[in-house]
DNA sequence: GATTAAATCTAGTACGCACTAGAAAAGTCA
DNA sequence: TGACTTTTCTAGTGCGTACTAGATTTAATC
């Protein structure tokens, strides 16, 4: 009984690290197999397809992103600026997916390249990582910090897109941390770029 | 000779559409002669092979995102002011990739899910258009309206990162526009999402 | 140490893929 | 129309894929 879970998460760890740097088409069941030094077969001992085996890394992957943006928010003073808490969170996410482990970053990576089933899976996953970042701006937006002339759906998904996609240039051999990325997102995304006043007028969509 | 580039035309659009929906993987030289009423062999005496088709696809959509951002760019008044610039720039570049032809958005969408060939190709057409975008910013910074305490390299990524991930929820059917999605990008990212004071001090990275 | 269960391996199947060779058809122009 | 070229088709190859069946080994239990 022992044996058997300790193979299960070499295999599961195997295919986030597969997954995150090589993709969902050049994580073939092979090669995990080969990773752990196995033969391919003996996978299916453990797993009875390999989307079944890579549902369960991408269902990991979210569930560790969610942790550590909750477990920073937790950390807040109950007093907290509503700002406060989207920095808190951004960064959070920014560590989670860039600099942590194989498996969120697997997640995001193989965003887009899924077969249907596991597409409709993935995306009912971000649904609900989504509902945490819609309190984080309704919050900023109801208390006054944050401007109510934007659309909240579409400001929220611009900021996962920019944290998302960093997975594609980030390097963490650079000497740019992913705090610093994350700290980046939120100066521009929350106090802007601009120095001073803004640029133009306010929109409405 | 009129014929062959007729068909090779039809080829060509029928791939990008494939791409820009349904990714590299799925884009199977079968299902491309299907769409345009042909024998998978015949793609073949058109191109030589898949990845040289893919690749003369995502050559036109890099080179039709440049030319909707240049000429945006083009047509601005000689004494702008450089967040305009960022601002024209951000609305073509989503309008091209979102609202545009199938060419753009096969670019954005197989980002990160080619061979190893076609990524490196990939990616010296993303350099050159990330020059563009490098020059916005200097021009924004080095005439004191954009923040000089941000690393610049990091700051473009991030905006283009914003834009690119927007290709995996923008919908086409729903109210909020192409342009709209540039326009919020615009005003998060240059004008920030904060009201009055930003909310903590400057960063150096 | 023998018996049973768990885990892995060997060997193979079926299928979809990119791609090829040569025959057939369609188009071009005297 | 007839000779020639261009384009497309028919038919197939080889390879890598996910996955299966049954033998074989390894580990646990009495």
């Amino acid at each position: 009984m022992k044996k058997s879970d300790r193979t299960r998460q070499d295999i599961l760890d195997a295919t986030a690290s597969s997954l995150a740097t090589a993709g969902y088409t050049a994580t073939t069941v092979k090669s995990i197999a080969e990773t752990i030094g196995m033969q391919d077969a003996s996978i299916y001992y453990h797993f009875s397809s390999k989307d079944e085996l890579v549902g369960e890394v991408l269902d990991i992957g979210t569930a560790r992103a969610v942790t550590a943006v909750d477990r920073a928010l937790a950390e807040l003073p109950d007093d907290h600026d509503p700002r406060e808490a989207l920095r808190v969170a951004i960064i959070a996410h920014a560590e989670a997916v860039l600099g942590g482990g194989d498996y969120p970053r697997a997640n995001v990576r193989t965003f887009g390249q899924l077969p249907p089933d596991l597409t409709h899976r993935h995306r009912q996953g971000h649904r609900n990582y989504g509902q945490i970042w819609t309190r984080l701006i309704d919050d900023g937006v109801e208390s006054g910090v944050l401007r109510g002339d934007l659309n909240r759906s579409v400001a929220r998904l611009i900021i996962i897109g920019a944290l998302c996609w960093a997975i594609e240039w980030f390097d963490a051999g650079e000497e740019v941390s992913a705090a610093d990325v994350g700290e980046h997102v939120f100066q521009m995304v929350v106090n802007g770029m601009s120095v001073g006043q803004p640029h133009s007028t306010a929109v409405s969509v």
